[in-house]
DNA sequence: ACCACAACCTGGCCGC
DNA sequence: TGCGGCCAGGTTGTGG
């Protein structure tokens, strides 16, 4: 379910109620949520220890714990953290239960059982390649220009690309796409200079926008506490086919692209680096 | 190395 | 009401 804003969200939402929480029980309701180590081992391993810090790389949790080990979670297209006050109060999709020495309980709630969990003392192995987190100064035009260069792939393709760029989903690669002017099924690496200038700026725009936002609420998606994200009523063309473009008043449309449905503008990203009205180096960065 | 596609799963919605 | 088909915010493995 969850893009880097709604992780985040997660994150800022859960770490004051879980920093310094010891870990009292630890119940798996689906084994195949955890993804190592074996689920009887990550049960004896996480119980009794201590929640030192919240984190995100990605669209990846990351909770450090006393001891050196980190429990990683990735919430993947349905999960979600839910705090709920006592300790049997599992609901149908509940997977995994952590019981808090506080009285509350932090669930991972997953429908469509697409979601992990794992514990390690080496986040580093299950993060794989990752690319550059956007909102850190790491991420910079001239480095996404390198990602791009050599990728034939439509951009859209690209951009969901976690080694690419870390962080994006379905909506939020639409969204920056609509934000840039570009076509999400330009070859990635026939991007103009002034087009990645536009695509880097536009990706740091829309994903802080979104964090200020409490990310997008889709279905029945809530945060830890029961509050709902405020971005899908700013979607500009996300699940907006044939609704006017907010730019130009052009019919939305949707395609498929990548296996993921794909929202654009026929008319202001129809074209090929169609407004190069702005000088190079006009739009700098705002991070 | 790159890219397309199936697989992993369940639930909601739409049309018949 | 019931059923089939299709859709869904993601990632991984397999094949070409």
């Amino acid at each position: 379910m969850p893009e880097l804003p709604e992780v985040e969200t997660i994150a800022r939402e859960l770490r004051p109620r879980l920093i310094g929480r010891r870990v009292e029980e630890v119940v798996v309701y689906w084994p195949r949520a955890i993804a190592s180590p074996a689920p009887d081992r990550f049960q004896r391993a996480l119980r009794g220890r201590r929640i030192t810090n919240v984190a995100r790389r990605a669209k990846y949790l990351l909770m450090p714990l006393d001891g050196g080990d980190v429990l990683l979670i990735h919430l993947r297209m349905t999960g979600s953290l839910r705090l709920r006050w006592g300790q049997h109060t599992a609901e149908r999709h509940t997977r995994v239960a952590l019981w808090l020495d506080d009285g509350w309980a932090l669930h991972f709630d997953d429908p469509r059982k697409f979601g992990r969990l794992w514990l390690t003392p080496d986040p580093g192995a299950v993060l794989g390649d990752l690319g550059p987190e956007p909102l850190e100064p790491a991420f910079t035009p001239r480095g996404l220009a390198d990602r791009l260069r050599h990728r034939r792939a439509p951009i859209k393709a690209v951009l969901l690309d976690q080694r690419c760029v870390a962080g994006l989903g379905n909506i939020y690669a639409d969204e920056v796409l609509f934000v840039a002017r570009i076509d999400p099924r330009r070859p990635a690496g026939e991007l103009s200079e002034s087009e990645i200038r536009r695509l880097h700026s536009a990706i740091r725009e829309v994903l802080a926008e979104a964090i200020r936002a409490g990310g997008s609420t889709l279905r029945d998606y809530r945060a830890p506490v029961g509050g709902q994200g405020r971005f899908q009523d700013r979607w500009r063309v996300y699940h907006r086919a044939g609704q006017p473009c907010p730019r130009c008043g052009e019919r939305l449309v949707c395609i498929r692209l990548a296996q993921r449905s794909t929202h654009f503008c026929p008319r202001c990203q129809g074209a090929a680096d169609a407004h190069p009205e702005k000088p190079m180096g006009a739009e700098e960065d705002k991070g």
